[in-house]
RNA sequence: UCCUCAGUAGCUCAAUGGCAGAGCAUUCGGCUGUUAACCGAAGGGUUGUAGGUUCGAGUCCUACCUGAGGAGCCA
């Protein structure tokens, strides 16, 4: 009967497996590592492989003299990505760059990469095109792993922070037979004949399930139509979304603060070495720490207005109106961390949103934009919870009263003050990592002009 | 949908309307500590597509295709 174990014992029989990122621990000790070749370079007798393992880099070292002439042969005629089991000793040494070498002693070549088909990505520049059409390869990259590691931090640490704080993860369905707000923006499918749309946010039915359980969240990818060509936007993206019931807009915004700077803190302390490598300023980090400034919707115009004035911002915003995008990062780079604008005129908001009871005119909602020309990262509010009035809203914005009685139910029977947010984690994973782009974030984008591969 | 920019070797880019080039990658040779190593050599092209102007077009004009950046909209 074969162990588990096996799983991890070397094809050929050989010392300890090891991993890169773990190696200091065997230091002076001879270990296998399973790889790819990074890169090659040579020095008459001496040759130096740079193995990569998914975890780190080390340069490997053999002499001509060292080692059996197969085996130096075999190091020297390696290419670029091709696989390989590698024995070797693991030696401090202050040249490399992890701090630790392989004097390599034997190696097992499991795919070696042809000279007539060399792998595309080579260690110099590339474009944009030619990286995302080679993004099945372009995620080898040391770059492009660590910021994959690190998206994976900021997903785990936004769980964590929703499981213990006592929230129920509900996802609500992919699939969903209305719009939201609208369909101008929703991918349309075929569900047995029937037109059925991808979901661009479960925001509606977390709302029930948090009369249900009190405090949910949800957690998947969300689909958005928009013909947007930016580098803030994909048209497939996960978005995080928790929902609170009893909960007002002054709470909805400590939650939000409090979430973001555990998410940035998490980061910042279990993978200080991948922001490290893909050069982030930790200090930006350090500062996303709450209480996060907030700003209602006419203080923000008010300084939107006076920065026109003082020729900061080219266009003179139009009190009444949304925030467009060069004015929220106008508005955002005079804040250290994510700064909280709330109570938006409610004419430009959506009709869920709760009107503020000391001036009907605004909606209790909370837009949160990230520093350093980031944008919005969340987007919440203080649901309504009067059926009367929800009923009014559904009709003035002229959508199917029939499709939402299912949410009109949860105004009927036991209604409370509610809220909730939604935070796009592509745009966070970018604005952590400092990224000009949230193709980067995911493993695969999806956007525009892009479905493959 | 609109505005702006780009498309030349596998990749990144040059080329005043006048012989289509370099670096990297690949192959061969050299080098006993290289750090996107370096030195020498070789192979590698229907200049996005279709028209047009011109003695002559990679370069100028028109249309289209593809991509990038931005606006609007949004997370």
């Amino acid at each position: 009967m074969q162990s588990s174990e096996d799983s991890s014992t070397p094809i050929s029989s050989a010392p300890a497996l090891a991993t890169i990122a773990g190696i200091a621990r065997f230091d002076g000790q001879t270990v296998t590592l399973r790889g790819w070749l990074y890169n090659l370079r040579e020095s008459g007798k001496l040759v130096f492989p740079i193995f990569r393992d998914g975890t780190g880099l080390i340069q490997g070292v053999a002499h001509k003299s060292g080692v059996s002439a197969e085996v130096f042969e075999a190091i020297k005629s390696l290419t670029q990505e091709s696989s390989v089991e590698v024995v070797g000793r693991v030696r401090a040494d202050q040249r490399a760059i992890g701090g630790f070498e392989l004097d390599v002693e034997r190696i097992t070549v499991l795919h070696r990469i042809a000279e007539s088909d060399p792998y595309p990505i080579t260690p110099k520049e590339h474009g944009v095109e030619f990286l995302m059409e080679h993004r099945h390869l372009w995620v080898r990259s040391t770059r492009q792993a660590a910021i994959l590691r690190i998206r994976a931090e900021i997903m785990r640490a936004a769980q964590e922070y929703f499981d213990s704080n006592g929230f129920t993860r509900t996802d609500p369905p992919i699939l969903t037979p209305a719009a939201c707000e609208g369909t101008s923006t929703l991918f349309p499918v075929d569900y047995f004949g029937e037109e059925a749309f991808l979901t661009q946010s479960g925001q509606l039915y977390i709302e029930a399930t948090a009369l249900a359980l009190g405090k949910v969240y949800s957690f998947g990818p969300t689909f958005r139509a928009e013909k947007s060509k930016t580098r803030r936007h994909l048209t497939e993206f996960w978005m995080i979304e928790p929902e609170v019931a009893f909960c007002d807009l002054d709470g909805l915004m400590e939650l939000a603060e409090n979430f973001i700077a555990h998410i940035a803190q998490s980061v910042l302390t279990r993978r200080a070495a991948d922001l490290t490598a893909i050069g982030r300023d930790l200090e930006k980090l350090r500062a996303i720490q709450a209480p996060f400034p907030r700003l209602s919707y006419d203080e923000a115009a008010a300084m939107l207005q006076q920065a026109y004035k003082d020729g900061q911002v080219e266009q003179l915003f139009e009190y009444g109106n949304d925030f467009g995008s060069p004015d929220e990062t106008w508005l955002s780079s005079q804040f250290d961390r994510p700064v909280m604008v709330h109570r938006y005129p409610a004419d430009v908001k959506a009709f869920y949103m709760q009107p503020d009871p000391a001036n009907n005119k605004y909606a209790l909602c909370v837009d949160v934009l990230a520093p350093e020309g980031y944008g919005e990262i969340i987007g919440g509010s203080q649901r309504v919870d009067s059926y009367d009035l929800l009923k009014r809203r559904i009709e003035a914005h002229n959508l199917p009263i029939e499709a939402f009685q299912w949410y009109l139910d949860l105004r009927r029977y036991g209604s409370v003050p509610h809220a909730g947010f939604g935070m796009g984690i592509e745009r966070v994973v970018a604005w952590l990592c400092g990224l000009d782009h949230v193709r980067e974030t995911i493993p695969f984008a999806r956007t525009l002009n892009r479905i493959f591969p």
